[in-house]
DNA sequence: CGCATGATTGAGTCTTTTCAATCGATGTGG
DNA sequence: CCACATCGATTGAAAAGACTCAATCATGCG
């Protein structure tokens, strides 16, 4: 794994290299590129010419739809892949943003050749399939209290398999942004956690979650009688 | 394109070949697999062995969740790849069913191995990535009669690029598998499909759909205002 | 320190769901 | 070939969930 996919690999900055106008710095034949907040990685429509991992910081993707609406599609941090939606049509069909100042590692073509990294690429996409089937079916079936749950327990378990605290952590995301995630309303996330806050399930203060009963959440989403 | 993957590539009855049993033909060094109306594929859990492209026929794709509700999560005709949810653990996320008696080609391991179809598959994979999320976008924002409308454009013109009308075909699917998919009641579908017809826009009878104002249709995806 | 952005909370409205009754089509067994 | 059973579709009425609009509050940045 770590072999074809430089996934958390290294710290650049540790060597001092740094070319602020690109945001591209190479080291030992891997390129890392800074992304800073509220810029993209790429955008909707662009050329695809290369995929990237999350070396540190915060993403999301956004779909823009012909009327002029768009929505978040996902959310991304260390080690997640970023770009697949380009190689069906060698443009982007997403913007990839990022939420905090961030950095990326560019796959090269030369890597993505590789028979082993092309094994490897096709099951991280069809992981990534199911996984949107899942939110798919988050925004069909569920109803609002459990989508948000649904939201903290995957956000929760992402930290956790990444080193980080499940229970106590910053959220990188505004609330309309979690709203457009879910299909709700930034007012109902906001609403939900108070609730959440007031039924003792977490602690909340602006963007700053902790997790007190990560069970009474889970509990939320089975539920009986739907 | 059609030289590495097989779709819509002969008619196995023509040579009289049955194998009741197994539901299995061989021919030209392709297999052919009948799967009756209400039959599955493979399921959510067993093992991946073989990809798919649909010969004949129409099949749903549906997820389940852990907690007993089940969401369908696509609608597959002739050409359409299926299985592809299995690459990633080797076990199949999803399970796939017959919605009429229809029949796939199986696309053989070695076949898979050409790296040229390793290319196509990965350009496959990843526009169903960019289609699952133009699905979370319309589930998450747009309002029952929206996503209807998307509905029946869609099928219109995936039956016009197989040959079909566009203006006048069959459901496959009833109006709870519609709903599932859209995340709707099967009420609300059948309520909207009345008021498309009195509003001129469709006529329908059951399954029978009629379209008789595209534009219309397009129109309500199109509004202002949200 | 003031302004801009994001978050919270309330009140009223609207969309969609749920529950229920009826109708229609399809297919099976007598 | 018909009666009946079953499954799917339609339609109505009431209820609930989520949204919109609006006001206020907090925070962090310049």
């Amino acid at each position: 794994m770590a072999a074809t996919l430089p996934t958390r690999h290294g710290s650049s900055w540790l060597f001092g290299l740094h070319a602020p106008d690109s945001g591209l710095v190479d080291e030992g034949g891997y390129t890392r590129k800074a992304v800073k907040r509220a810029q993209s990685l790429f955008r909707s429509g662009s050329a695809f010419d290369a995929l990237y991992t999350v070396d540190a910081g915060f993403f999301k993707s956004t779909i823009l739809l012909e009327d002029g609406r768009s929505q978040v599609t996902g959310f991304h941090m260390a080690g997640d892949i970023l770009g697949l939606d380009g190689i069906g049509t060698d443009r982007h069909a997403i913007d990839m943003i990022a939420l905090e100042d961030s950095a990326v590692w560019i796959i090269s073509h030369s890597r993505l050749a590789h028979p082993a990294m092309q094994r490897q690429l096709q099951r991280v996409m069809s992981r990534e399939l199911v996984r949107d089937q899942g939110v798919m079916a988050l925004l069909g079936t569920m109803r609002a209290e459990e989508r948000l749950a649904a939201f903290l327990l995957n956000l929760s378990q992402r930290f956790l398999a990444r080193g980080y605290s499940s229970t106590d952590f910053h959220l990188r995301m505004t609330r309309e942004e979690i709203g457009s995630y879910l299909g709700l309303s930034l007012e109902t996330v906001s609403r939900l956690f108070s609730r959440f806050q007031d039924d003792g399930y977490i602690a909340v203060q602006q963007k700053h979650i902790l997790i007190h009963h990560i069970a009474g959440l889970s509990g939320l989403l089975h539920r009986e009688g739907h």
